[in-house]
RNA sequence: CGGGGUGUGGCGCAGUUGGUAGCGCGCAGCGUUCGGGACGCUGAGGCCCGCGGUUCAAGUCCGCGCACCCCGACCA
Protein backbone atom coordinates (compact mmCIF):
# COMPACT_ATOMS: atom_id res chain seq x y z
CA UNK A 1 0.00 0.00 0.00
CA UNK A 2 1.41 3.39 -0.96
CA UNK A 3 0.94 6.09 1.81
CA UNK A 4 0.06 8.47 -1.50
CA UNK A 5 -2.60 6.59 -2.11
CA UNK A 6 -4.01 5.80 1.41
CA UNK A 7 -7.38 7.51 2.92
CA UNK A 8 -5.86 8.49 5.74
CA UNK A 9 -6.36 12.07 6.45
CA UNK A 10 -4.44 13.10 9.64
CA UNK A 11 -4.30 16.15 11.58
CA UNK A 12 -1.79 17.43 13.31
CA UNK A 13 -4.63 19.10 15.92
CA UNK A 14 -7.93 17.98 17.47
CA UNK A 15 -10.68 19.90 19.78
CA UNK A 16 -8.78 20.19 23.15
CA UNK A 17 -11.86 18.43 25.06
CA UNK A 18 -11.68 15.43 23.50
CA UNK A 19 -11.22 13.86 26.46
CA UNK A 20 -9.64 10.36 25.33
CA UNK A 21 -6.84 8.78 24.47
CA UNK A 22 -8.45 6.54 22.06
CA UNK A 23 -10.27 9.55 20.32
CA UNK A 24 -7.57 11.52 20.30
CA UNK A 25 -5.11 9.51 18.84
CA UNK A 26 -7.52 7.39 16.28
CA UNK A 27 -8.69 10.60 14.97
CA UNK A 28 -5.59 12.15 14.52
CA UNK A 29 -3.81 9.43 12.92
CA UNK A 30 -6.99 8.83 10.36
CA UNK A 31 -8.19 5.65 11.77
CA UNK A 32 -11.94 6.88 12.19
CA UNK A 33 -13.84 9.72 12.07
CA UNK A 34 -17.34 10.45 13.93
CA UNK A 35 -20.81 10.71 11.96
CA UNK A 36 -22.30 11.98 15.11
CA UNK A 37 -21.79 11.58 19.24
CA UNK A 38 -20.85 7.55 19.36
CA UNK A 39 -21.40 7.26 16.19
CA UNK A 40 -17.90 6.02 14.68
CA UNK A 41 -16.87 5.90 11.09
CA UNK A 42 -14.27 3.48 10.21
CA UNK A 43 -11.45 4.67 7.38
CA UNK A 44 -9.12 2.36 6.01
CA UNK A 45 -6.65 2.29 8.87
CA UNK A 46 -9.42 1.64 11.49
CA UNK A 47 -11.19 -1.10 9.45
CA UNK A 48 -7.85 -2.83 9.08
CA UNK A 49 -7.31 -3.06 12.84
CA UNK A 50 -10.89 -4.06 13.28
CA UNK A 51 -10.81 -6.65 11.03
CA UNK A 52 -7.53 -8.24 12.41
CA UNK A 53 -9.18 -7.98 16.32
CA UNK A 54 -12.30 -9.68 14.46
CA UNK A 55 -10.43 -11.85 12.70
CA UNK A 56 -8.29 -13.44 16.00
CA UNK A 57 -11.54 -13.40 17.62
CA UNK A 58 -13.15 -15.13 14.75
CA UNK A 59 -10.47 -17.55 14.87
CA UNK A 60 -11.49 -18.40 18.65
CA UNK A 61 -14.48 -18.84 18.41
CA UNK A 62 -14.70 -21.40 15.58
CA UNK A 63 -11.70 -23.46 17.89
CA UNK A 64 -14.24 -23.56 20.87
CA UNK A 65 -16.97 -25.02 18.27
CA UNK A 66 -19.14 -21.60 17.34
CA UNK A 67 -20.49 -21.17 13.85
CA UNK A 68 -20.70 -17.95 12.67
CA UNK A 69 -23.79 -16.56 11.16
CA UNK A 70 -25.43 -12.69 10.92
CA UNK A 71 -28.49 -12.25 12.45
CA UNK A 72 -30.55 -8.84 11.72
CA UNK A 73 -30.35 -5.65 13.09
CA UNK A 74 -33.77 -5.17 12.55
CA UNK A 75 -35.86 -6.85 15.14
CA UNK A 76 -39.78 -7.16 14.91
CA UNK A 77 -41.52 -6.16 18.16
CA UNK A 78 -43.25 -9.43 18.24
CA UNK A 79 -39.88 -11.43 18.99
CA UNK A 80 -38.95 -9.02 21.88
CA UNK A 81 -42.72 -9.41 23.73
CA UNK A 82 -41.84 -12.92 24.59
CA UNK A 83 -39.64 -11.86 27.04
CA UNK A 84 -40.99 -8.87 27.74
CA UNK A 85 -37.83 -6.95 26.80
CA UNK A 86 -39.51 -4.19 24.57
CA UNK A 87 -41.03 -2.56 26.77
CA UNK A 88 -38.49 -3.00 29.42
CA UNK A 89 -35.24 -1.71 27.32
CA UNK A 90 -37.43 0.76 25.76
CA UNK A 91 -38.59 1.98 28.35
CA UNK A 92 -34.50 2.72 30.08
CA UNK A 93 -34.33 4.15 26.20
CA UNK A 94 -31.52 1.96 25.70
CA UNK A 95 -33.12 0.43 22.93
CA UNK A 96 -33.78 2.26 19.83
CA UNK A 97 -37.78 1.60 18.65
CA UNK A 98 -39.56 3.06 15.83
CA UNK A 99 -42.56 2.45 13.33
CA UNK A 100 -41.58 1.59 9.93
CA UNK A 101 -43.93 2.93 6.96
CA UNK A 102 -46.36 0.33 7.09
CA UNK A 103 -46.77 0.92 11.41
CA UNK A 104 -44.73 -2.32 12.11
CA UNK A 105 -42.87 -1.69 15.79
CA UNK A 106 -39.34 -2.33 14.98
CA UNK A 107 -36.49 -2.34 17.34
CA UNK A 108 -32.80 -2.11 16.67
CA UNK A 109 -31.19 -4.90 17.31
CA UNK A 110 -29.20 -4.04 21.01
CA UNK A 111 -28.31 -7.77 21.82
CA UNK A 112 -29.77 -11.14 20.11
CA UNK A 113 -30.69 -13.20 22.63
CA UNK A 114 -34.20 -13.37 21.55
CA UNK A 115 -33.51 -13.44 17.96
CA UNK A 116 -30.84 -16.15 18.31
CA UNK A 117 -33.52 -17.65 20.58
CA UNK A 118 -36.13 -18.30 17.95
CA UNK A 119 -33.66 -19.02 15.41
CA UNK A 120 -32.89 -22.72 16.95
CA UNK A 121 -36.61 -22.91 18.36
CA UNK A 122 -37.88 -22.84 15.16
CA UNK A 123 -34.86 -26.01 13.90
CA UNK A 124 -37.28 -27.84 16.41
CA UNK A 125 -33.95 -29.48 18.12
CA UNK A 126 -33.01 -32.32 19.22
CA UNK A 127 -30.68 -33.61 21.53
CA UNK A 128 -28.72 -35.27 18.94
CA UNK A 129 -28.72 -31.28 17.74
CA UNK A 130 -27.27 -30.30 20.72
CA UNK A 131 -24.89 -28.31 22.02
CA UNK A 132 -25.09 -25.47 19.51
CA UNK A 133 -23.54 -22.25 19.37
CA UNK A 134 -23.94 -19.57 17.52
CA UNK A 135 -22.38 -15.95 16.92
CA UNK A 136 -21.89 -13.37 15.07
CA UNK A 137 -19.66 -9.96 14.23
CA UNK A 138 -22.02 -6.98 13.51
CA UNK A 139 -22.88 -3.73 14.41
CA UNK A 140 -25.48 -3.14 17.63
CA UNK A 141 -27.16 -0.33 18.39
CA UNK A 142 -27.91 1.02 22.09
CA UNK A 143 -29.19 4.75 22.51
CA UNK A 144 -26.86 5.55 25.41
CA UNK A 145 -28.01 8.35 27.80
CA UNK A 146 -24.29 9.37 27.20
CA UNK A 147 -22.27 8.43 24.74
CA UNK A 148 -18.55 9.04 25.60
CA UNK A 149 -14.74 8.24 25.27
CA UNK A 150 -14.23 7.62 21.29
CA UNK A 151 -14.79 3.88 20.99
CA UNK A 152 -15.15 3.11 24.10
CA UNK A 153 -19.02 4.04 24.74
CA UNK A 154 -21.25 4.26 21.88
CA UNK A 155 -24.22 4.48 20.60
CA UNK A 156 -23.44 1.97 17.40
CA UNK A 157 -20.60 -0.55 18.07
CA UNK A 158 -19.45 -3.46 16.93
CA UNK A 159 -19.46 -6.49 18.64
CA UNK A 160 -19.02 -10.28 18.78
CA UNK A 161 -21.96 -11.96 20.61
CA UNK A 162 -22.41 -16.07 21.30
CA UNK A 163 -25.36 -17.72 21.88
CA UNK A 164 -24.64 -21.71 23.29
CA UNK A 165 -27.44 -24.00 23.58
CA UNK A 166 -27.12 -27.21 25.79
CA UNK A 167 -28.98 -30.47 26.87
CA UNK A 168 -27.99 -30.22 30.59
CA UNK A 169 -26.45 -27.65 33.04
CA UNK A 170 -23.54 -29.61 33.19
CA UNK A 171 -22.44 -29.52 29.61
CA UNK A 172 -23.36 -25.13 29.82
CA UNK A 173 -20.57 -25.51 32.54
CA UNK A 174 -18.31 -27.50 30.79
CA UNK A 175 -18.98 -24.82 27.30
CA UNK A 176 -19.28 -21.94 29.30
CA UNK A 177 -15.57 -22.96 30.96
CA UNK A 178 -14.37 -23.50 27.55
CA UNK A 179 -14.85 -20.21 26.78
CA UNK A 180 -13.27 -18.57 29.74
CA UNK A 181 -10.17 -19.81 28.20
CA UNK A 182 -11.08 -19.16 24.44
CA UNK A 183 -11.86 -15.76 25.73
CA UNK A 184 -8.60 -15.41 27.52
CA UNK A 185 -6.76 -16.30 24.50
CA UNK A 186 -8.57 -14.28 21.96
CA UNK A 187 -6.96 -11.35 24.38
CA UNK A 188 -3.80 -12.21 24.77
CA UNK A 189 -3.50 -12.61 20.70
CA UNK A 190 -4.70 -9.80 20.78
CA UNK A 191 -2.16 -8.77 22.75
CA UNK A 192 -4.58 -6.54 25.64
CA UNK A 193 -4.36 -7.53 28.81
CA UNK A 194 -7.59 -8.51 30.44
CA UNK A 195 -8.30 -10.08 33.67
CA UNK A 196 -11.35 -12.60 34.05
CA UNK A 197 -13.84 -10.71 37.08
CA UNK A 198 -16.30 -12.43 38.91
CA UNK A 199 -19.69 -10.02 38.06
CA UNK A 200 -23.46 -10.32 38.75
CA UNK A 201 -25.17 -13.18 36.89
CA UNK A 202 -28.08 -10.54 35.56
CA UNK A 203 -31.14 -11.96 34.74
CA UNK A 204 -32.51 -15.60 35.28
CA UNK A 205 -29.17 -17.32 37.32
CA UNK A 206 -28.05 -17.28 40.75
CA UNK A 207 -24.87 -17.94 39.07
CA UNK A 208 -22.13 -14.84 38.30
CA UNK A 209 -21.30 -13.99 35.32
CA UNK A 210 -17.88 -12.86 34.21
CA UNK A 211 -16.38 -9.92 33.16
CA UNK A 212 -13.25 -9.39 31.13
CA UNK A 213 -11.38 -6.18 31.96
CA UNK A 214 -8.49 -4.29 31.35
CA UNK A 215 -7.08 -2.26 33.95
CA UNK A 216 -6.60 1.39 33.22
CA UNK A 217 -7.28 4.41 35.04
CA UNK A 218 -9.64 5.36 32.46
CA UNK A 219 -11.86 2.81 32.85
CA UNK A 220 -15.86 3.25 33.75
CA UNK A 221 -15.90 0.40 35.82
CA UNK A 222 -14.22 -0.30 39.66
CA UNK A 223 -13.28 -4.23 39.89
CA UNK A 224 -11.49 -5.22 42.97
CA UNK A 225 -8.08 -7.48 42.02
CA UNK A 226 -6.42 -10.02 44.14
CA UNK A 227 -2.98 -8.96 45.34
CA UNK A 228 -1.91 -12.74 44.91
CA UNK A 229 -3.66 -14.51 41.97
CA UNK A 230 -4.82 -13.59 39.02
CA UNK A 231 -8.74 -13.01 39.46
CA UNK A 232 -10.74 -9.84 40.12
CA UNK A 233 -14.36 -9.29 41.55
CA UNK A 234 -16.47 -6.56 40.12
CA UNK A 235 -17.90 -3.99 42.49
CA UNK A 236 -21.39 -4.55 42.36
CA UNK A 237 -20.89 -7.77 43.86
CA UNK A 238 -17.91 -7.29 46.28
CA UNK A 239 -20.26 -7.59 49.30
CA UNK A 240 -20.51 -10.90 49.01
CA UNK A 241 -16.67 -11.17 49.28
CA UNK A 242 -16.29 -10.13 52.92
CA UNK A 243 -13.34 -12.60 52.96
CA UNK A 244 -11.23 -11.68 50.58
CA UNK A 245 -10.11 -13.48 47.19
CA UNK A 246 -12.31 -16.60 46.82
CA UNK A 247 -9.44 -18.29 45.65
CA UNK A 248 -6.66 -17.58 47.93
CA UNK A 249 -8.47 -15.29 50.75
CA UNK A 250 -5.84 -12.34 49.95
CA UNK A 251 -6.39 -9.03 50.04
CA UNK A 252 -8.69 -7.18 47.36
CA UNK A 253 -7.71 -3.84 46.12
CA UNK A 254 -9.46 -1.50 44.10
CA UNK A 255 -9.16 -0.13 40.37
CA UNK A 256 -10.24 1.42 37.51
CA UNK A 257 -11.28 -1.31 34.00
CA UNK A 258 -12.53 -1.27 31.17
CA UNK A 259 -15.34 -4.07 30.26
CA UNK A 260 -13.78 -5.77 27.07
CA UNK A 261 -16.34 -9.19 27.36
CA UNK A 262 -18.72 -10.18 29.32
CA UNK A 263 -20.51 -13.80 29.56
CA UNK A 264 -23.01 -15.34 31.03
CA UNK A 265 -25.04 -18.17 32.00
CA UNK A 266 -29.08 -18.07 31.87
CA UNK A 267 -29.92 -21.78 32.56
CA UNK A 268 -33.06 -22.32 31.56
CA UNK A 269 -34.70 -19.30 32.00
CA UNK A 270 -34.63 -17.60 28.31
CA UNK A 271 -36.18 -21.15 27.11
CA UNK A 272 -38.80 -21.38 29.93
CA UNK A 273 -39.93 -17.58 28.46
CA UNK A 274 -39.38 -18.32 24.49
CA UNK A 275 -40.78 -22.16 24.72
CA UNK A 276 -37.16 -23.09 23.59
CA UNK A 277 -36.78 -27.32 24.21
CA UNK A 278 -35.48 -30.07 23.14
CA UNK A 279 -36.39 -33.55 21.99
CA UNK A 280 -34.56 -36.02 24.35
CA UNK A 281 -33.82 -39.47 24.03
CA UNK A 282 -37.36 -40.94 25.32
CA UNK A 283 -38.76 -38.32 23.21
CA UNK A 284 -39.77 -36.33 25.65
CA UNK A 285 -39.29 -31.99 25.98
CA UNK A 286 -36.83 -29.99 28.07
CA UNK A 287 -35.92 -26.48 28.27
CA UNK A 288 -32.43 -26.11 26.80
CA UNK A 289 -29.97 -25.16 29.07
CA UNK A 290 -28.42 -21.92 27.47
CA UNK A 291 -25.74 -19.10 27.49
CA UNK A 292 -24.07 -15.83 26.22
CA UNK A 293 -21.09 -14.58 25.30
CA UNK A 294 -19.93 -11.28 24.25
CA UNK A 295 -16.48 -9.16 23.03
CA UNK A 296 -17.02 -5.26 21.98
CA UNK A 297 -15.04 -5.33 19.00
CA UNK A 298 -14.63 -1.89 18.38
CA UNK A 299 -14.52 -1.09 22.40
CA UNK A 300 -11.01 -3.61 22.37
CA UNK A 301 -9.57 -1.60 19.57
CA UNK A 302 -10.52 1.59 21.76
CA UNK A 303 -8.97 -0.26 24.98
CA UNK A 304 -5.77 -0.89 23.32
CA UNK A 305 -5.23 2.45 22.17
CA UNK A 306 -5.78 3.85 25.53
CA UNK A 307 -3.12 1.39 27.23
CA UNK A 308 -0.92 1.36 24.51
CA UNK A 309 -0.05 4.89 23.37
CA UNK A 310 2.48 7.20 24.11
CA UNK A 311 2.64 11.41 23.47
CA UNK A 312 3.56 11.23 19.79
CA UNK A 313 1.18 8.65 19.35
CA UNK A 314 -0.53 4.88 19.21
CA UNK A 315 1.48 2.01 19.58
CA UNK A 316 -0.16 -1.66 17.94
CA UNK A 317 0.46 -4.77 19.10
CA UNK A 318 1.71 -6.40 16.44
CA UNK A 319 -1.00 -9.03 16.00
CA UNK A 320 -3.60 -6.17 15.59
CA UNK A 321 -1.38 -3.45 13.65
CA UNK A 322 -2.57 -2.05 10.30
CA UNK A 323 0.46 -3.06 8.68
CA UNK A 324 3.68 -5.10 9.50
CA UNK A 325 6.02 -2.48 8.59
CA UNK A 326 5.92 0.72 8.08
CA UNK A 327 8.44 1.51 5.43
CA UNK A 328 9.73 5.55 4.66
CA UNK A 329 11.29 6.45 1.37
CA UNK A 330 13.57 8.70 2.07
CA UNK A 331 15.90 8.30 -1.57
CA UNK A 332 15.04 10.99 -4.39
CA UNK A 333 14.68 8.15 -6.32
CA UNK A 334 11.64 6.11 -5.23
CA UNK A 335 14.29 3.07 -3.91
CA UNK A 336 11.72 2.20 -1.65
CA UNK A 337 9.07 1.05 -4.27
CA UNK A 338 11.52 -1.89 -5.03
CA UNK A 339 12.32 -3.14 -1.47
CA UNK A 340 8.36 -2.92 -0.64
CA UNK A 341 8.17 -5.69 -3.24
CA UNK A 342 10.22 -7.62 -2.14
CA UNK A 343 8.69 -7.36 1.56
CA UNK A 344 5.38 -8.11 0.09
CA UNK A 345 7.15 -11.09 -2.10
CA UNK A 346 7.79 -11.82 1.56
CA UNK A 347 4.71 -11.99 3.00
CA UNK A 348 4.67 -8.82 4.79
CA UNK A 349 2.11 -6.06 4.88
CA UNK A 350 3.84 -2.88 3.92
CA UNK A 351 2.99 0.66 3.99
CA UNK A 352 5.34 2.61 2.20
CA UNK A 353 5.51 6.01 2.78
CA UNK A 354 6.51 7.39 -1.32
CA UNK A 355 5.07 10.74 -0.66
CA UNK A 356 7.64 13.71 -1.27
CA UNK A 357 7.37 15.19 1.74
CA UNK A 358 9.87 15.72 4.57
CA UNK A 359 11.70 13.38 6.46
CA UNK A 360 10.47 14.81 9.80
CA UNK A 361 6.83 14.49 8.50
CA UNK A 362 6.91 10.78 7.51
CA UNK A 363 8.66 10.16 10.66
CA UNK A 364 6.31 11.80 12.75
CA UNK A 365 3.56 10.76 10.69
CA UNK A 366 4.99 6.77 11.51
CA UNK A 367 5.13 7.41 15.43
CA UNK A 368 1.34 8.80 15.58
CA UNK A 369 0.59 5.57 13.41
CA UNK A 370 1.67 3.07 15.78
CA UNK A 371 2.86 0.42 13.04
CA UNK A 372 4.98 -1.99 14.97
CA UNK A 373 8.07 -1.53 12.72
CA UNK A 374 9.73 1.21 10.85
CA UNK A 375 12.11 0.73 8.40
CA UNK A 376 13.92 3.38 6.48
CA UNK A 377 15.51 3.15 3.17
CA UNK A 378 17.60 6.46 2.36
CA UNK A 379 20.64 7.39 0.61
CA UNK A 380 22.67 7.53 4.10
CA UNK A 381 21.96 4.21 4.69
CA UNK A 382 24.18 3.40 1.60
CA UNK A 383 21.36 0.83 0.10
CA UNK A 384 20.60 -0.73 3.91
CA UNK A 385 17.89 -0.48 5.47
CA UNK A 386 16.70 0.87 9.28
CA UNK A 387 15.14 -1.05 11.44
CA UNK A 388 12.98 0.31 14.77
CA UNK A 389 10.39 -1.03 17.04
CA UNK A 390 8.08 1.76 17.06
CA UNK A 391 8.82 1.55 21.13
CA UNK A 392 12.07 1.30 20.70
CA UNK A 393 14.38 4.49 20.99
CA UNK A 394 17.49 3.10 18.88
CA UNK A 395 17.62 2.05 15.31
CA UNK A 396 19.45 -0.83 13.81
CA UNK A 397 21.10 -0.52 10.28
CA UNK A 398 20.15 -3.95 8.25
CA UNK A 399 20.38 -5.58 4.98
CA UNK A 400 16.92 -6.25 3.23
CA UNK A 401 17.17 -9.90 4.15
CA UNK A 402 17.72 -9.10 7.98
CA UNK A 403 14.89 -6.88 8.25
CA UNK A 404 12.55 -9.44 6.02
CA UNK A 405 13.74 -12.23 8.65
CA UNK A 406 13.45 -10.38 12.19
CA UNK A 407 9.66 -8.81 10.94
CA UNK A 408 8.59 -12.50 9.88
CA UNK A 409 9.46 -13.91 13.41
C1' C B 1 -31.77 12.45 32.26
C1' G B 2 -29.41 16.52 35.76
C1' G B 3 -25.08 20.02 35.80
C1' G B 4 -21.25 22.72 33.13
C1' G B 5 -18.97 24.26 28.50
C1' U B 6 -18.60 25.19 23.23
C1' G B 7 -20.71 26.22 18.14
C1' U B 8 -16.82 31.57 13.33
C1' G B 9 -13.07 28.87 5.96
C1' G B 10 -11.40 21.52 5.84
C1' C B 11 -8.93 21.42 11.17
C1' G B 12 -7.39 24.33 15.70
C1' C B 13 -8.59 29.12 17.39
C1' A B 14 -9.10 34.95 17.91
C1' G B 15 -12.80 38.64 17.19
C1' U B 16 -12.55 45.08 21.95
C1' U B 17 -17.92 49.55 23.95
C1' G B 18 -22.78 46.37 18.00
C1' G B 19 -20.40 49.31 12.21
C1' U B 20 -20.80 43.25 7.14
C1' A B 21 -14.50 38.84 9.61
C1' G B 22 -8.92 37.53 11.07
C1' C B 23 -4.60 34.21 12.61
C1' G B 24 -2.11 29.36 12.58
C1' C B 25 -2.33 24.67 10.27
C1' G B 26 -3.98 22.33 5.97
C1' C B 27 -5.01 22.86 0.57
C1' A B 28 -3.33 24.67 -4.84
C1' G B 29 0.84 26.86 -7.88
C1' C B 30 6.12 28.36 -8.27
C1' G B 31 11.03 28.33 -6.23
C1' U B 32 14.57 26.87 -2.45
C1' U B 33 14.97 22.68 0.93
C1' C B 34 15.26 17.26 2.34
C1' G B 35 16.96 12.24 9.14
C1' G B 36 12.10 14.58 13.66
C1' G B 37 5.69 17.60 11.39
C1' A B 38 11.24 22.93 6.49
C1' C B 39 11.12 28.08 4.21
C1' G B 40 9.69 32.16 0.86
C1' C B 41 6.23 34.21 -2.57
C1' U B 42 1.34 33.77 -4.76
C1' G B 43 -3.67 31.94 -4.51
C1' A B 44 -8.41 29.56 -3.52
C1' G B 45 -11.68 28.91 0.42
C1' G B 46 -16.76 31.81 5.24
C1' C B 47 -25.43 32.08 4.97
C1' C B 48 -20.17 33.46 11.68
C1' C B 49 -25.24 26.28 14.11
C1' G B 50 -30.75 27.38 13.10
C1' C B 51 -35.19 30.26 13.79
C1' G B 52 -37.36 34.60 15.84
C1' G B 53 -36.59 39.38 18.04
C1' U B 54 -34.03 44.40 19.48
C1' U B 55 -31.43 48.11 16.32
C1' C B 56 -30.25 52.73 11.11
C1' A B 57 -26.77 48.50 11.70
C1' A B 58 -25.94 41.84 14.93
C1' G B 59 -20.47 37.00 14.76
C1' U B 60 -21.25 40.44 18.89
C1' C B 61 -27.40 42.00 22.55
C1' C B 62 -32.28 39.11 23.92
C1' G B 63 -35.54 34.61 23.43
C1' C B 64 -36.37 29.68 21.70
C1' G B 65 -34.40 25.47 19.43
C1' C B 66 -30.47 22.08 17.64
C1' A B 67 -25.67 19.89 17.74
C1' C B 68 -21.12 18.60 19.92
C1' C B 69 -17.71 18.08 24.29
C1' C B 70 -16.89 17.32 29.65
C1' C B 71 -18.76 15.76 34.84
C1' G B 72 -22.56 12.87 37.17
C1' A B 73 -26.76 9.34 36.99
C1' C B 74 -27.72 5.22 33.74
C1' C B 75 -25.27 0.92 31.22
C1' A B 76 -29.70 -6.46 28.80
Amino acid sequence: MHRSHLFAPTRREVAADLGSANAELLTRAGYIRTAAAGVPIYLPLGLRVLEKIARIVREEMDALGGQEVIMSALQPKELWEETGRWQKLGQNDVMYQFKDRSERETGLGMTHEEMAISLIRDAQPSYKDLPLAIYQIQKKFRDEARAKAGLLRGREFIMKDMYSFHVSEADLEAFYKQAISSYLKAYERIGLPVIATIASGGVFTENHSHEFQTITEVGEDTIYTCAKCNQAINDEIIANFPDGCPNCHAELKPERAIEVGNIFRFGTGYSEQMGLTYTTETGGREHVWMGSYGIGISRVMGTVVEVSHDERGIIWPRSIAPFDVHLLDFTKDGQGEKVAHQMKAAGLDVLLDDRPVSAGEKLAEADLFGIPYRAIISEKTAGQIELKARTAPDARVMLLTEVISTLKR
